[in-house]
DNA sequence: GAGATTTTTTAGTCTTATCTAAAATCCATG
DNA sequence: CATGGATTTTAGATAAGACTAAAAAATCTC
């Protein structure tokens, strides 16, 4: 028998791919419970095969459960795996942008590669470093060591009625060019925001921001999560 | 036509792998002109018929020229690539150890997976935050970002004669054990050192260091480097 | 509820990088 | 210069992860 006293780290690493499917399932999941293949592909820019292919694998090494035809969801150890590399790829940014003189838009990107290299020494270094942030450059909540997640759900710019007004807390990450534009609205995290009026059909919103008016396309109002002025939130 | 006018950053990026090969075959060819299968593989704990296979592809991609049976050796074009890997890897250690507080003999295995997965971007930002530095922890030059080298060569230690006096200049990086404890005999780069005496057969050398004797076996002699004070050096 | 459409899965192929086992080549030495 | 030993290469297998094309299941529509 083994002395389990001394217990080393565990540091289990997945392929990145694998890393990348937990991760894209993690996210994607918060949403709608279980994730769809056709949602993961569009996500991961793969086909509907090739997700099949790797969930069937995931589900072999205990990390999703997959019910075909219908759709994956995380194990316990899957959601485990998955936060760690979320927690990677957020402390990363902040780093990123703090210490290296990156901007706001870039640090997606180099934060992608980074995460799958990095070891948890470096990442608990980083963290200690950014004085064990929270909250990323996007305002995405930072998991803890062990996976602490506060889940929390703003809804979408898009989806706020005229009147309404709030604050924006979080922006997704991916795009540098549709972040570069946000910025340049001025809307990014802690942003007062008030929704002025909205076109039918999808069409773009009026939303008052830092006393001007701006035209938003809904797709990228959609990209920005406002909460609500409590007043309002009714 | 394409206008060459704009020509974006070549940032052509080789697998994992293939730069792992590169690095190793730029390293080992310094000392040795052309280098052998079995060289190649034992460096990276490969089977020689490994090697073998991914020479052959290095050549069909134009970084190395194989002669069968004879060895293999760089070309302009893998020189290059190699001299990226390798000036990543020098610049992510010194900034682990300048920034993140990492330990000297632990640098390496963190920087080994690091380098592949840094922009040129990151990299040349790490670079500025440091200084461009020449030097990097273990005494190593740091190549240019165009793949400027300086080459130079210092003999061993363990080549050196009883009586030689000398400088250390660069300690080989890759064993944390053995740096940690050449640490503690005071073997790093700009200790002063004198032989005393060396025993036959390989046996251990006497070294004088910072005024106190220590005894120090060939094997790991044959990690120090040190420039010969000069009137010595004949 | 039957056909049509969409989504998912299966089947088979490809690439990269590794391995083992066997064959080929080189080299040293008698 | 022939042969034994070391090194290198070839041949063939495997694993991960991606793709395309075709089959199967689910869902929508009338």
């Amino acid at each position: 028998m083994v002395s389990e006293i001394e217990r080393p780290a565990p540091e289990q690493s997945h392929t990145r791919a694998v890393e990348d499917y937990l991760k894209a399932i993690c996210v994607l999941q918060r949403e709608t419970g279980s994730v769809q293949t056709s949602a993961l592909a569009q996500r991961l820019s793969r086909t509907p095969a090739s997700v099949t292919n790797m969930v069937k694998s995931l589900a072999e090494q205990g990390l999703v459960e997959h019910v075909p035809y219908y759709g994956v969801r995380l194990t316990l150890a899957g959601e485990r795996a998955a936060l760690r590399v979320i927690r990677r790829h957020r402390l990363i940014e902040l780093y990123l942008i703090r210490h290296l003189g990156y901007s706001w838009d870039r640090v997606h990107a180099e934060a992608e590669r980074l995460e799958h290299a990095a070891s948890d020494e470096l990442v608990e270094r980083i963290s200690a470093v950014l004085g064990h942030p929270e909250i990323d450059p996007h305002g995405s909540p930072i998991p803890g060591p062990e996976g602490e997640w506060q889940e929390r759900t703003y809804p979408a710019l898009s989806e706020l009625m005229p009147g309404q007004t709030g604050v924006v807390r979080e922006v997704s990450d991916a795009d540098p060019e549709r972040l570069r534009y946000l910025a340049d609205l001025g809307l990014y995290p802690s942003t007062p925001v008030t929704v002025l009026g909205r076109a039918p059909f999808e069409g773009p919103l009026r939303v008052l921001v830092r006393g001007e008016e701006k035209l938003v396309g809904s797709a990228l109002a959609a990209m920005v999560r406002v909460e609500l002025t409590h007043e309002q939130a009714r």
